[in-house]
DNA sequence: AGCCATGCACCG
DNA sequence: CGGTGCATGGCT
């Protein structure tokens, strides 16, 4: 593996909109998706791990945590992997339901985040703002 | 399988 | 004491 992506689109859970205070997005199992994430060892309750991501400029560092809630195994009924911590992250992008966040690795093992804008709405106070000057001429 | 929701701990 | 995140259950 030299190059990898991944990406998922956001959910209103995953931001954090629909009063469940969430911490994170969900991970779906599915092994190309965790392939891109480090292994973790399931033979421990709700196992995690550090993951460092790289903005494109490759200087701004944000850290978040892949757990892989399994208490499913250890007299529970969760079995699912949850990306944590991201509500910074989301916060400081501006990320919207529909949204698109992109992960991907390259061969060093470094990663990186990525926000891909939807609907490339140009919203000020929820006011929709029409992009260049119309002008209509009445003849 | 994936998203929604919440009780409680922690921290300013 | 309000916001945030963990861990977990619930709903579709």
């Amino acid at each position: 593996m030299k190059f990898y992506a991944i990406s998922k689109t956001l959910s209103a859970n995953d931001l954090g909109e629909t009063g469940g205070h969430q911490a994170g997005i969900l991970v779906p199992k599915d092994s190309k998706i965790l392939g891109y994430f480090p292994t973790l060892d399931s033979s421990v309750k709700n196992p995690r791990q550090e993951l460092s991501f790289y903005e494109e400029d490759d200087v701004t560092k944000w850290n978040f945590f892949f757990i892989y809630y399994n208490n499913k195994f250890f007299n529970g009924t969760r079995n699912e992997y949850r990306l944590t911590w991201m509500t910074k992250y989301l916060r400081a992008k501006n990320a919207k339901v529909g949204d698109i966040v992109e992960f991907s690795i390259i061969e060093d093992g470094r990663r990186y985040v990525k926000i891909i804008r939807e609907n490339p709405v140009d919203l000020e106070d929820g006011v929709i703002k029409l992009s260049g000057t119309w002008k209509v001429i009445n003849l």
